[in-house]
DNA sequence: CCTAAATAATTCGGACCCGAAACGATCCGC
DNA sequence: GCGGATCGTTTCGGGTCCGAATTATTTAGG
């Protein structure tokens, strides 16, 4: 377990981070969508609009906006789940498994570099 | 300085709070909104609207926006420089340091319970 | 079967954000 | 003073997102 942040560190590390993702004139995400990138890419599969809606604590069509533009994104593909052709099943890409890769590297990178 | 973040640790820190945030109610920043928001309670005054859009890479009408959206939340005030009445400086407010305080808290305790 | 429940998607009106360009106010050098 | 430069705001057309309600498809139960 790492050593405790202060706030102020804690405060700067985002700051930082944040910075780098404005700075990167990538397609901005909103909030929500970044949650919903990081659930699919981090929480074991499978991910349902439904239980990711549920996770998140907003409504479906929430979710289903958020995989239209992270798919045409390519950071995520929908496919129907067969056992149960009601399902959708999000699962994750090479393009999103590399941003957010880069996304990791870039926390690491300003946590290593915070001031003591 | 913190012990090193591995990046599949920081990325659940980036996961976990994210999800903080969508999960508590509050109206939701766009990323260039939490990126002013935290230049101006982290980064030393006085804070210009030219300053900031410089350090964020972006035109000044996204601060001017920005900081309309933050003024009618009481994150942020706005008073002219009266030195160079050209210029718009942008004040911290008690709600703003409030919220700021409590994000720093919520990443904080985020990291402290990562796992190993 | 055939209805009721569950799931994801779509529609609707309204609000917000964007970049580029134009605008008004202010300052500064000559 | 005056003309150009600087600063913040506003306007414009276009795009995205929102919540709530509705729809279409599929499953499960009697």
């Amino acid at each position: 377990m790492p050593i405790d942040l202060r706030p102020s560190q804690a405060l700067r590390l985002w700051h930082d981070v944040t910075f780098d993702l404005v700075r990167a004139d990538l397609p901005e995400l909103t909030q929500r969508q970044m949650a919903v990138l990081l659930a699919v890419y981090l929480d074991p599969p499978p991910h349902t609009v439904r239980g990711l809606a549920a996770k998140l604590g907003v409504t479906k069509p929430v979710i289903t906006r958020a995989l239209d533009t992270m798919g045409a994104m390519g950071l995520v593909t929908r496919k129907r789940d067969e056992s149960d052709r009601r399902n959708v099943l999000v699962h994750r890409t090479v393009a999103g498994s590399l941003a957010v890769e880069r996304l990791g590297d870039a926390i690491q990178t300003r946590h290593r570099n915070l001031p003591p």
